[in-house]
RNA sequence: GGGUCCGUGGCGCAGACUGGACAGCGCGUUGGCCUUCUAAGUCAAUGGUCGAGGGUUCGAAUCCCUCCGGGCCCGCCA
């Protein structure tokens, strides 16, 4: 897309791209064409012409660069298409390594072609003694942490969690091959108003969710659930009742939704009672309709689980205020009270059990876990911060908070340009009037923690907390760090939406990222077995693993973040082209090329001039352009362009597939080319999936 | 209401930061291709006023302005 971000972001993204490459055929031949520019500009007299700008051609029969002379012919009043046959004879004088020919074409263009010989073997020379690390590259060890995924320990991953998991996830592995020492940082956030709400839920049933608990007692064995049914395509947002009975992460959602449920609903009744007794009908009318919401997100929980939700409930109806409660429990949290630790630390603990089993299985992991109660809470952090920017000028206090007023910031640094406000920040609510702090503050304090670790810091965070995390960097500014705010990303993303209506923690309406995993490896297995019955069940097995949890990365990964995706079981579980399983699909072929060839050939020689049919030329060319695009997706911090890339590639290997025999090729030299092309499109495919974390399965 | 992001064939997307040669791809629909390396493939046909209107430019899906439609945000939640 593009427009996602702003520029000054990208250059908080740094400039990767512009770093050297060790084998880039396609960036030499650049190189190369951009020279042959210029010594012909040199020579029919159009100096001191700035850098030359190379385009790539709408047709690749039309050469791999061009270079259009409009805006020359423009300064110099001349005709394009005459300095075009100018310069395409000048450049034909050159001598050239990996260009192979130079035409003036069209209105005013001089296209580049490559020469395939010199061209192909250097590719699968770079290819072939790179290997996994063809398309990385060494850069200069700037310390990056990348924050994701950072979901409420109060839910399971649902499948906008999921979108973010997957995008950081991905995130770190291109800016990893593009030279950054990237961390990987889970934010647990346990201090905040939820987890205490689900604490408070959760101590009504007595504790005890953890392994040894009653729930755990009928705990489910997967593979029985694997064949357990058909298809789970009615199931929508309405959790799934086998996962909350055995996985801690599932029980606490289901115990989070409840207590909020519980306490929604006698809090409305309580005001539309005293509404009511003050005439006040419209507002009655309204706190009705929110009531009917809530009572409706009632019983589709207790239907869940009715048990549990009546003992929530009883329990919330007998207490004489629960929303005090629930603030009080966070005080004590917050002033590490033995027991409030306990509670919230053990129900915090179950629910990242859940998360590293989840997210273990799509591969993904963490270099750090950090607790929000000890980086920002406890050690004072939070505190020091309000302290810090009390002491700047920029806060007030009114009705016992203590707020940052953010747009004295703005003006004070002159940040609306910068930062392209064109309205009034809100101001920031830092601590409450209990004294409790709220999450941006504490966020700023992690910030900080941050910044003694990294240089760099890009935190993948969903849209919705936009304006937080630009008052997060405002009050950098407050702090006299300025500097450092222009060092942190908000790598924004959209949600996930479900057909009829938002996905909700709070009324347990989600599509967990577990299910949608379990789905996905299901189809995958009837897909495998109906296309491959003669593998053994084994390995069947994990093929589906790999290619079902494949697709849901690659559908996750392939569109633009700032897109909202409405999720439906097909789009996200694709087998068809554009989709991991297409691409493990092409590579599985390669693979299999590969073992039939056996290894006797790699000594022998090849004839890479052969290698001239559009298919193979194609394929060559799309090869090397593999570190170009990494570099590009690292600058730009764009996984989806690794997903179009592999998508690309895989269909031009699919192409030249059905064209061109490879085994059974005339001649041996011919044959040896063709491998080694095969062999390095293999190699290609695996490297740009593992930037997606998907695996490259060698049989399907 | 204000701000912000998005709007490309019936559906889902790429192309936009960095303007260039007839706007690509998938799904769908219709019709072909498995005695040749895996048909999760491939070929052909079908289908688009690039939301609308202005502007800048030799040239605009791309940059600027206005408007229309949708998502998101505007809490002593996160």
């Amino acid at each position: 897309m593009g427009k996602g971000f702003s520029e000054r972001e990208r250059r908080g993204a740094d400039r990767i791209g512009r770093t050297a490459f060790m084998g880039n055929p396609f960036a030499e031949f650049r190189d190369e064409c951009a020279r042959l520019v210029k010594a012909a500009l040199d020579r029919e007299g159009f100096s001191g012409e700035e850098e030359v700008r190379l385009e790539v051609p709408s047709d690749p029969s039309l050469g791999e660069l061009s270079f259009s002379t409009f805006a020359l012919a423009k300064r110099t009043k001349a005709n394009p298409r005459a300095i075009a046959s100018r310069i395409a004879a000048a450049a034909k004088e050159e001598t050239k390594r990996l260009v192979g020919r130079v035409e003036a074409a069209g209105a005013g263009y001089v296209n580049f072609y490559v020469g395939i010989e010199a061209f192909a073997e250097a590719l699968i020379r770079s290819v072939g003694s790179e290997g996994a690390s063809f398309g990385s590259f060494q850069g200069n060890g700037e310390r990056v942490i990348v924050e994701h995924t950072s979901v409420n320990p109060i839910h399971p991953i649902h499948i906008g969690g999921a979108r973010n998991s997957v995008i950081g996830d991905c995130l770190s592995r291109i800016l990893r091959a593009a030279g950054k020492d990237v961390r990987r940082h889970f934010y647990i956030d346990d201090v905040g108003l939820q987890v205490s709400q689900a604490a408070y839920g959760l101590s009504m049933l007595g504790g005890g969710i953890t392994a040894g608990g009653e729930h755990a007692g009928r705990r489910l064995d997967h593979k029985d659930e694997y064949e357990d049914e058909e298809g789970m395509g009615d199931k929508r947002g309405t959790g799934d009742a086998a996962k909350e009975r055995h996985k801690g992460d599932h029980f606490i959602g289901f115990v989070y939704a409840s207590t909020s449920c519980a306490i929604n609903i006698r809090t409305l009744k309580a005001r539309i009672e005293r509404l009511k007794t003050e005439g006040k009908d419209e507002e009655v009318r309204e706190e009705i309709r929110k009531l009917d919401d809530w009572v409706a997100v009632s019983s589709e929980l207790r239907e869940r689980n009715a048990e549990t939700f009546d003992r929530i409930l009883d329990g919330i109806s007998s207490s004489e205020d629960p929303e005090r409660e629930v603030a009080e429990l966070l005080r004590r949290y917050e002033s590490k009270d033995p027991k409030a630790v306990g509670l919230i630390r053990g129900l915090c603990e179950t629910a990242i059990e859940g998360f590293r089993e989840t997210l273990g299985r799509v591969g993904i992991g963490f270099d750090s876990w950090d607790w929000e109660s000890e980086i920002a809470s406890w050690n004072g952090g939070a505190r020091e911060v309000v302290e810090r920017l009390s002491g700047s000028g920029f806060t007030r206090v009114e009705d016992g908070t203590v707020v940052l007023d953010c747009e004295a910031v703005v003006e004070r640094f002159g940040l609306r340009e910068k930062y392209g406000i064109k309205t009034d920040v809100p101001p920031l609510t830092l601590m409450r009037s209990d004294g409790t702090t709220l999450y941006t503050t504490r966020d700023i304090a992690y910030t900080l923690w941050k910044f003694q670790r990294a240089e760099k810091i890009v935190n993948v965070i969903s849209i919705e907390q936009k304006l937080p995390q630009l008052q997060l960097k405002i009050a950098l500014h407050a702090l006299g760090m300025g500097e450092d705010a222009e060092r942190l990303m908000h790598y924004s993303y959209e949600l996930v939406h479900l057909p009829g209506y938002k996905m909700s923690g709070r009324r347990g309406r989600y599509v967990t990222f577990d299910e949608v995993l379990d789905e996905a490896v299901h189809r995958a297995y009837r897909e495998v077995s109906e296309r491959s019955p003669h593998l053994g069940e084994e390995e069947r097995r994990k093929i589906s693993e790999v290619v079902g949890i494949g697709a849901v990365r690659y559908a996750l990964a392939s569109v633009a973040p700032q897109k909202p995706i409405t999720f439906t079981w097909d789009r996200v579980i694709n087998f068809e082209q554009n989709s991991a399983p297409f691409i493990q699909y092409a590579h599985a072929r390669a693979c299999n090329i590969m073992v039939k060839a056996g290894g006797g050939w790699k000594g022998s020689g090849a004839d890479y001039a052969a290698l001239s049919s559009r298919y193979e030329r194609g394929l060559v060319v799309l090869l090397s352009k593999f570190p170009e695009v990494v570099g590009e997706a690292a600058r730009s911090l764009r996984p989806e362009e690794i997903a179009e890339y592999a998508n690309e590639l895989a269909s031009k290997f699919n192409l030249f597939y059905d064209n061109i025999p490879v085994l059974k090729a005339e001649g041996e030299n011919v044959r040896n080319a063709r491998l080694h092309l095969v062999d390095s499109t293999r190699i290609v495919l695996s490297n740009a999936l593992a930037l997606l974390g998907v695996k490259a399965p060698e049989r399907m």
